[in-house]
RNA sequence: GGGCGGAUAGCUCAGUCGGGAGAGCAGUAGCCUUACAAGCUACGGGUCGCAGGUUCGAGCCCUGUUCCGCCCA
């Protein structure tokens, strides 16, 4: 027997290798061929902000399990690698790098310098990005690398915008949106997140312009942002506070006619606001309906009292002033009342005051609400100040307070539009749909887009039925340019000649303004622009195609200027399944050198055509309402066709303490840590064996002392100086644990604090499945060295029970670990390959077949065909999961036993596993009486090892045996395999038996064990008569159920029987044990 | 405020059709049994969050409730 393998497996010395031999074998590249079925992974493009954490490795894990799977299955397959240009995160973390490093702001560098020095950054990051996802073993095909911003998307970044501005889908609009000051562009809602902080509830006082006798001289208003009142342009009372307080009476009462406690405080507090509020309001009420107005203080503007509903009777005063253009529900006010109130700005784009609030003019937003405070106490018009919490929201890219800002901003339409939109124009799916939004709804709930775990279908439906207009226009520089020429005018100064030269291909021209968008397709249009009126406000907007369109310079000699904003990252994002794919047209797409060409060639399909529609997305669920319900619009608008069939949703990584694992947070783990502590396929084994369907992912961080190498629990350890630092050795719990005490950093951020390196022990145990691969293989090769290279069919006859047996269990395995995938439950598919491999295979078969394949002949042969079968389809199943190890077993297993297939159950050979052919379910593997002779042999092993266990008789004590069987035959066949396993010496096999005094008697399911001359007679008896009350026990259960007269009558037939079957097992069980011990007794 | 998840062994999680609660890790005891001590064998360990209900029978179905997480407003 010749060592084949190293003692130990190393992860380190085989991956790299093995990657590299994938990439010479060009496996992972997809190559057209318009027959085979494709399987089409678009990667969840990652970032170039900085490199992946674990959450990726999830994202990328599970993509490549997919991928791996499919492939192995014949499918012509793509996994489409990419990095996404991020626009905002990106512009911030140069221009905050710039900043600390050399002081300098974007405004210094200017727009192209910044934008260089962004790119600078993006090839250093996809390169970092890259290298992790190859040493995850992902396998892409690389040859067809896209960038957001290179110039195959940005072609169809360029298409898409004039088709949907063409289509009138894109409008322009002064919208309410959430400014960030401090990066100074607007973010999209998803950017948002919300804070709880102390804040105040200021009173203020306005006073009523020349009261009547009985009215009040003061309107009371509160609010929690007292500087915004120098944009207030009226103060709202409810139409209706009566009705108001009846209706929530009612409903109080009713609630607490019902005995709920709550609602009867509740009402009775209503009651007394009703008193005390409701006759100011009323009178409140009639002084607006009579047009009356109050003083808006420090502004001296008189604004009107007006009614609507916004102002809750209820709440605070019961009056609110009204801010439109600060707060989105003061918008929606001055929607409702347009004629009467106006909107006025008061912050610059920094957050400073605007000049339309002279006295605090250049005030930063928070001066000036100090100012704005102290000035309305001085005048008497504070009346009171209450502490309260309040909501405020923040950017999640600045970490900065946001403001509700009125500007000016590019939207896409989402919502239906009058005669539909054309989706796919020019395909053969050319269709029309109500709009965008309805489209991408409708291939959801039609199912032609499924989503697992389904749940998240009502997450997707949900967000898309608001049906909200998506704002496109950011404010930055690191983006795609929005290709759009304006010229800000009025209808009584447009002239067809601003727009000579214009007209044409690849141009787009529309008017919008005021309540009107229209398409100008030639000269008579622009003169119909005259029914507007000639004051009417016109914005000409053209937008062109191409990027060096010389119509460009044109407009701009005629005073049109380009917008200077870039798109929303999203917008590019949305069109990565076809983008990629070199949309509109694959023939034309213009791929850098080297890379894989996307149309027609040789004879070979385009991408585009082969490659689109895609088959899965596989993400996290916080990018459903982001991102895929956008691709699925973006696809369907551009291609007539979903970009996908299938959604995988799967699992969030969290910490020990269940947050969500991030770089910024101190608690993200680089995937590369993992992978050069533990390995790749133990860090794959891992994450595809927690991703249940059900869980997010906890992982307990550990960070690695940089002083002494002590592994210290971040759940459990003492912060140093900054939240971000820790102490070796400290526990919050008290246990001490013999770190060094040295203070280290978890962001590798600070400057005189060397930095940890994180992990997570749960990796462990995807090492120890590697191991014990490894190890089965060793012991595999071994014994296959030199096994004959010819593949005669194999002798079903000469096959042996456990032969049978072991073929049957990898047929359920099969089966098991496809139903699995098909579920998108990767937990349960690598469990059904485990409990086989591990569970069967090396517990069971290995063991038993020792002694044959050591002494030769002939069923040593058939033997270890059948183990070299075995381990063939083990790797081929576990493959998805665990590439690394498996390939490299693969590659000795082809060496040793080139030819593995048993003529009734075939194994393709194939160079290398990741192309190897996946297994099929084979119904000739089935074997019903082999597992059943299985159960018993298992059953009596089981029992004679608890016995030897229990009463301290080690193995290497060989015992002499009668088993007494209802199926003597059954069992005899297996008696070497006993005899071999628990060491027994002399074994009866017979129908009946009796223990003879000095016999042990143990008994199991239907089969009872007399083990010979092992006399220790008390602690016998103490045994037979633990087991009795077992037994007793387990008849009282089933006497209890059968006693139930409604159990018999009413329970299925068969479950009743059930319970009479397993009443008799344990009295036949019961007798077995009362004779033994009456033998005792003897 | 609305929606979705979760709560099962010390820890991390499975649990299909409603019909005797499982795995891995950790723990205990014993094993260098000719692949594997990163292993093997055996054992101990659960009021299935709480309260009701439906049912012959509930971890599973229904109602309510508490706590935790996420999403939306």
């Amino acid at each position: 027997m010749s060592e084949t393998l190293p003692k130990n497996f190393d992860p380190a010395q085989v991956e790299g290798r093995i990657y590299d031999l994938w990439l010479q074998a060009g496996a992972f590249r997809a190559i057209p061929d318009g027959k085979r079925p494709t399987y089409v992974v678009m990667m969840p493009l990652p970032n170039v902000t900085g490199a992946l954490h674990m959450g990726h490795a999830m994202d990328n894990v599970m993509q490549d399990m997919l991928v791996r799977w499919h492939r192995m299955m014949g499918d012509d397959t793509l996994w489409q690698p990419g990095t996404d240009h991020a626009g905002i995160a990106t512009q911030a973390v140069v221009e905050k790098r710039l900043k600390e490093l050399e002081g300098l702001t974007r405004h210094d560098l200017g727009r192209e310098g910044l934008v260089a020095r962004i790119w600078q950054w993006k090839d250093q990051y996809q390169q970092r990005i890259v290298s992790q996802q190859q040493r995850m073993g992902c396998s892409c095909d690389w040859d067809r690398q896209r960038f957001t911003m290179d110039a195959v998307c940005a072609r169809a970044v360029r298409h898409a915008f004039l088709r949907l501005f063409e289509d009138g889908l894109v409008v322009r609009g002064k919208r309410l949106v959430n400014w960030d000051p401090f990066l100074q562009t607007s973010i999209s809602d998803d950017e948002v997140y919300h804070e709880t902080v102390q804040g105040h509830f200021w009173y203020l006082r306005y006073p009523v312009l020349d009261p009547k006798p009985g009215e009040p001289s003061h309107v009371v208003v509160a609010t929690t942002r007292p500087e915004t009142m120098l944009g207030d342009t009226a103060v709202a009372v409810h139409p209706d506070p009566e009705g108001v307080f009846d209706r929530l009476e009612a409903e109080l009462a009713e609630r607490a006619g019902a005995g709920d406690e709550a609602a009867r405080a509740e009402l009775e507090a209503l009651r007394e606001r009703r008193r005390e509020v409701l006759p100011l309001l009323v009178k409140l009420r009639d002084m607006a309906r009579d047009g009356r107005h109050v003083m808006l203080p420090l502004m001296e503007r008189p604004i009107p009292l007006i009614l609507d509903e916004w102002a809750k009777p209820e709440l605070g005063t019961g009056a609110v002033k009204i801010t439109p253009a600060h707060d989105p529900n003061d918008y929606d006010v001055w929607t409702r009342h347009k004629d009467r109130i106006g909107i006025i700005n008061i912050l610059n784009a920094d957050g400073t005051i605007a000049d339309t609030a002279p006295p605090y003019a250049g005030l930063d937003r928070y001066e000036a609400r100090e100012r704005v405070v102290a000035d309305l106490d001085a005048a008497g018009l504070l009346e009171r100040v209450e502490d309260r919490e309040v909501e405020i929201g923040h950017s999640d890219r600045s970490k900065t307070p946001i403001e509700p800002w009125l500007s000016d901003q590019w939207f896409i339409r989402m919502g239906d539009v009058e005669g539909g939109v054309v989706m796919g124009r020019g395909t053969p799916r050319e269709h029309r749909a109500p709009g965008l939004v309805q489209a991408a709804m409708d291939a959801v709930t039609e199912g032609r887009v499924r989503i697992h775990p389904e749940r998240y279908t009502k997450t997707y439906l949900d967000w898309l039925a608001e049906k909200r207009d998506w704002p496109v226009s950011r404010q930055l520089w690191w983006g795609h340019r929005i290709p759009v020429w304006s010229l800000r005018t009025t209808a009584g100064q447009v002239e067809a000649a601003l727009l000579d030269g214009v007209w044409g291909e690849g141009a787009a021209v529309r008017a919008q303004g005021e309540g009107f968008n229209r398409a100008l397709r030639g000269p008579e249009d622009v003169a119909a622009l005259a029914d507007l009126g000639a004051d009417t406000d016109v914005f000409l907007d053209v937008c062109l195609l191409g990027d060096g369109d010389e119509r460009a310079a044109l407009l701009e000699s005629r005073g049109f200027e380009r917008d200077p904003d870039v798109l929303d990252t999203w917008f590019s994002s949305a069109l990565w399944p076809f983008s990629t794919l070199g949309w509109p047209d694959p023939a034309t797409a213009p791929i850098e050198p080297g890379q894989a060409p996307l149309g027609p060639v040789d004879g070979h399909p385009d991408s585009l055509s082969t490659y689109y529609p895609g088959s899965c997305l596989v993400t996290g669920r916080d990018i459903i309402t982001l991102w895929v319900a956008r691709m699925v619009l973006s696809g369907l608008y551009a291609l007539g066709d979903v970009p996908f069939t299938d959604v995988f949703i799967h699992a969030n990584i969290l910490d020990g303490k269940g947050e969500r694992m991030s770089k910024s947070k101190g608690n993200g783990i680089d995937p590369v840590d993992i992978i050069e502590g533990y390995g790749a396929d133990a860090m794959r084994y891992v994450l595809c064996d927690m991703q249940t369907g059900t869980q997010d992912i906890r992982l307990p961080v550990t960070a690695i002392c940089p002083a002494c190498g002590h592994h210290n629990d971040l759940g459990d350890t003492k912060h140093g100086r900054s939240i971000f630092t820790y102490r070796c050795g400290e526990t919050v719990s008290g246990r001490a644990n013999g770190g060094c005490g040295a203070e280290f950093d978890v962001l590798g951020t600070m400057p005189d604090i060397p930095a940890a390196r994180l992990t997570s022990e749960r990796f462990e145990i995807g090492r120890a499945f590697a191991t014990k691969l490894w190890n089965s293989a060793r012991f595999a090769l071994m014994n296959l060295e030199g096994m004959a290279a010819d593949e005669a069919p194999l002798d079903r006859a000469a096959l042996a029970v456990e032969d049978r047996w072991i073929l049957d269990r990898l047929d359920a395995a099969v089966r098991g670990v496809r139903a699995g995938l098909e579920a998108y439950d990767p937990s349960g598919a690598l469990q059904a390959a485990r409990d086989f491999f591990w569970g069967e295979l090396c517990d069971w078969y290995l063991e038993v077949i020792k002694p044959r394949v050591a002494g030769g002949g002939e069923g040593g042969e058939t033997a270890r065909r059948v183990l070299a079968f075995a381990m063939d389809q083990v790797l081929r199943l576990l493959h998805p999961f665990i590439p690394f190890i498996t390939e490299y077993l693969w590659q000795e297993l082809n060496r040793v036993a080139p030819r593995r297939g048993l003529g009734f159950a075939d194994a393709p050979p194939s160079e290398q596993l990741v192309l190897a052919r996946w297994p099929e379910a084979r119904d000739a593997l089935v074997d019903p009486e082999a597992r059943a002779a299985f159960a018993d042999l298992q059953s009596l092993v089981g029992a004679l090892r608890e016995f030897r266990s229990s009463r301290n008789i080690p193995l290497r004590q060989a015992v002499d045996l009668t088993v007494a069987t209802p199926r003597p035959e059954a069992v005899r066949a297996t008696g070497a395999i006993l005899a071999n396993l628990v060491h027994v010496d002399a074994l009866v096999v017979t129908r009946e038996a009796r223990a003879r005094p000095g016999d042990a008697t143990v008994v199991t399911g239907e089969h009872q064990l007399i083990v010979h001359d092992v006399v220790d007679v008390d602690a016998e008896r103490a045994r037979l008569e633990a087991e009795l009350k077992r037994v007793d026990k387990e008849i009282a259960i089933c006497d209890r159920k059968l006693g139930n007269p409604k159990f018999v009558e009413r329970a299925p037939a068969h479950v009743v029987q059930q319970q009479r079957d397993r009443r008799a097992g344990y009295e036949a069980q019961k007798q077995r044990i009362l004779d033994a011990l009456a033998a005792l007794a003897e």
